[in-house]
This record gives structure tokens, C-alpha cells and sequence, in this order.
DNA sequence: TCGTGGCGAGAGCACTGCTCTCGTTTGTCA
DNA sequence: TGACAAACGAGAGCAGTGCTCTCGCCACGA
């Protein structure tokens, strides 16, 4: 072994946490949210039950953290494919369908960390506000792929039949127009906003129901579908 | 009382079963499905827990009849709208938003039931084919909708560009199509059914948003959302 | 009328999240 | 350097869960 260096309290502490949360999440991924439990994850890492307690306030606080780290690990992969694809030949449009296509693998790939996310919540659970910072990081990639083309004036204006916008729901449109615009990009067509939530909604609702395979029986293809209706929602907000 | 007339065995165990179904719901729209205890049910009904076995073979079971129940209960409002607005002077578009209405309704005063339909799948559940059937009554309860207006010659033809179907993406959409036919209705285009399947999971998308709160602080107005939302998918079927 | 089968109660098993107590170890400060 | 408080892991225990098995009891059909 060598000459082992004494860990010092801190880093031992540092170290339990770590693997505590591995573990945590590998369960995850095995038996769901709904199957874990504090206790095995504290026999895999070779503790008692009542130990565990001294690095995780509550079951709940545990799943709080397996929902940053999902959140966290979701939103890199999004931001990952669309820096990659940034520079790619193929223009807004493939950058858009890289990324959601990058996102459809990521929840494909962690199934129970996508329901975790955005499946029902736990009994009495009531998500903190520390997760709502990293579970902006998605639908953020996905908007800075918008902002970048409508910076670079490359955002094709709304088609179609004007949408009926209520004076209440503008203040909705123009309050999220404020949150998605940066300094170099202009301000956005209430449509254009419109389309991008419509894109948001319509991508976490496919996927979700892929996993939870609620189109048994009607689609085989899944890809296909995802594909042909995230470029239809790319046209839609003006990406080409 | 009044002369009470002997109940006969078979009496009894359809009115216990009842009420303990009864008692199931009631606590399953109090603490959702994973807080759902069966005997806690036992107890409400004045029952020892282990008496309830003889009733229902296991709690998965309980929660199997009460998705099924609340399958026939979401479609039978959908199908009730549905019926309402046929002859609505308003059109194929106002029948279509007042279904959508209504779906969306009888989720956000069910949101647990909602969610046991829609949301994360029990722990080691799978649920079993007696579901398959009730799950269809709300999205037939949509397809008739289209499927009347284009028996009717009132079905728009697809606009917007052609969506790139794959071979293997066709025959998925030609056999959902033949599922969605009904004798005195034309065969429908790829692009109408593509169109169907997306109304289909943009509004389930979003109406579990909402009611997962997911767009908090981003949207206030949902009704507005939704409507604005439903609306633009009738026009991309072709309703009008 | 008699016997079988359905029924409800009770005890019990293995499991869960969580709390409390008890020695031990570790870091800090005088 | 030595004392002391804080952190730590283990163990016992509590209340709760789903589920099984056994036991008497009563209704119903042969």
C-alpha cells in the first residue's frame, strides 16, 4: 500500500459524502426514487442506518441532492451539444436538434432520473429552491441556441395565424421575454417566446411519455417522432 | 332503521369492495399514490389490514383498479365536452378547445390521479394490460373530433413544410391511422396523424407541467397558455 | 342438516425512516 | 501539552408499512 497519508477529518468527511451519493445514485438508477432507501444505500457503503444521518438531514434531502446533481448533469449534457454543434456546418436548425436530441438520450439513458425530475413528485415533497437554479441549465441551452440566432439576425419572424394573447398572458410572454434576453440579442416577437415554451413543453412531454412508455402500441420509431417534431418546433420558433 | 332487510353475502362483499374503493380514492386524492396506505384504507373502513386481502390481492393491485378508475373518469369528461360541443355553433375548433378544456380541468381538480396516470410509474409496477383500454377514451375522445370534420370535408389540408417521414416513421403513422379510421371517415395524411400525436403529447406536456409546477415564476396565466396552445394544434390538424 | 368455503381478527415477519444514547476519535484552544 | 467540545459510528428502539398464516365464526349450497 505505501506510506498511507492520515486523512485528515475533513477530507474523510468529504470522501464519505462522496461515495454515499454514488451509491445513493447508483440505487437511483436501479430501483427508482420510489424504491430507495436510506438504509441499503447505507449497508452498500458499509454503515449503519443511523450514521448516515451525520451527512443527510432526511430521505427527502437525499433525493433534494440526487435532483440537483440529475438537474446538473442533464443541463451539461444539453450545453455540451449545443456548444459542440455551435460551430457546425448546419446551422441553427441542426444545433436545435442536436441538443434536443442530446437531451432525449441523456433521459433515455437515466430514465428514473428523468421521472425523478420531472414525474410525479414524492408524498409531501416540496422541491427546494435550491433546485430550481440548476434546473434552468436545460431549457437555458435551448434558448441560447434562439438568442444566438436572433442576435446574429438569423431568426425568421412568426408565421402562421396570430396566436389570441390575452393582456394577462402578454405580461406572461413579455415577463419570460426578459428572463431568455441577453445584451446582444434583440427583444422577442411575444410569438417567438410563445414557440419556445410551446418547444419546451412539447419536448419534456414526448420524451416523458416515451419513458413511461404511454405510447405502447402506437409507436415503434420513437427517434423518427422525436426528430420530426423537434424540427417542426425549430421552423415554428424561425430556426433554419 | 325500518325493517332491515338481510343483506346476502354477495350483497356485502360488492358493497364493502365499494367502499373500500371508495376510501382508496378518497385517501389516493388526499396523499397521492406513493403516500397511499393500505392499511390506512383498512382502518378508514373499520377493517384489520389483513381483511382487505380479501378483497384485493395486493396494494399494487389497489392501485391498478384506481388508475383504471381514473382512466374511465378523465375520458368520460373528455367524452362528455366532446358530445357538449358537437353542436356548439362554434365549429370543429371551439369542440376541440372545449375537450381540451375539459381534460385539462379534471386534472388540475385530480392532479394525484393525474399522476398516477401520467406521471412516474410505481417502484417494480408494470402496469398490466387491463389499463391499455381505458387509456384510449381520451385520446379517441380527441380523434373523433377530427375524425367527425374530415367525415364532415371540414378537415384543412396540412400546411406548413412537409415533415421528413422516414420509411419506418411512415408505416408507424399508417398503422396509427388505421387504428384512428373509422368507416365513414377518409384515410388521413401522414402529416394529419403526425399532427394528432403531437396535439396529443404537447397538451399532456404541458397540463403535467403545470400541475408538477414546473413553470413556476415563468408562467401565470396557464389557462391562457393552454388555450393559446390548443388552439394553434387544431389549426396545425386542420380544424377549423 | 351438515360440511365447505368465505370472512374478519390477530399475531407475526421483514422491512422502512428516524431518534436517542453511548463510547470513541479528532481537532482546537488555552 | 493537556483539557474539552465537537464529530462520528454503532446499537437499540419506535412507529409505521406490505404481506402471510392461523384461528374461530357464520352463511350458503348440496
Amino acid at each position: 500500500m505505501g506510506p498511507m497519508a492520515r486523512e485528515t477529518r475533513h477530507e474523510a468527511r468529504a470522501r464519505i459524502s462522496d461515495e454515499l451519493m454514488a451509491a445513493a445514485r447508483r440505487q437511483l438508477g436501479e430501483v427508482g426514487a420510489a424504491g430507495l432507501s436510506l438504509r441499503e444505500v447505507a449497508r452498500e457503503i458499509g454503515m449503519v442506518s443511523s450514521a448516515v444521518y451525520r451527512y443527510v438531514e432526511s430521505r427527502d434531502e437525499l433525493l433534494t441532492r440526487l435532483i440537483v446533481e440529475s438537474y446538473d448533469a442533464l443541463g451539461e449534457a444539453a450545453e455540451r451539444a449545443s456548444a459542440d454543434a455551435a460551430t457546425s456546418p448546419g446551422g441553427d436548425l441542426e444545433r436545435w436538434a442536436t441538443t434536443a436530441h442530446a437531451i432525449r438520450r441523456w433521459s433515455r439513458e437515466h430514465p428514473h432520473e428523468h421521472l425523478l425530475l420531472y414525474g410525479s413528485p414524492v408524498p409531501g415533497y416540496a422541491a427546494p429552491d435550491d433546485t430550481i437554479g440548476p434546473a434552468t441549465r436545460v431549457i437555458f441551452a435551448l434558448v441560447r441556441i434562439v438568442g444566438d440566432a436572433a442576435a446574429a439576425g438569423r431568426l425568421s419572424p412568426p408565421t402562421g395565424p396570430p396566436a389570441d394573447i390575452t393582456p394577462e398572458f402578454a405580461r406572461d410572454l413579455a415577463g419570460l421575454a426578459a428572463v431568455i434576453e441577453t445584451p446582444d440579442a434583440p427583444s422577442y416577437e411575444p410569438e417567438t417566446v410563445l414557440a419556445v415554451v410551446t418547444a419546451w413543453t412539447q419536448m419534456f412531454g414526448l420524451i416523458g411519455f416515451e419513458i413511461t412508455n404511454q405510447t405502447r402500441n402506437a409507436v415503434t420509431d420513437h427517434r423518427a417522432l422525436f426528430d420530426a417534431t423537434v424540427r417542426r418546433l425549430a421552423h415554428h420558433i424561425g430556426l433554419r
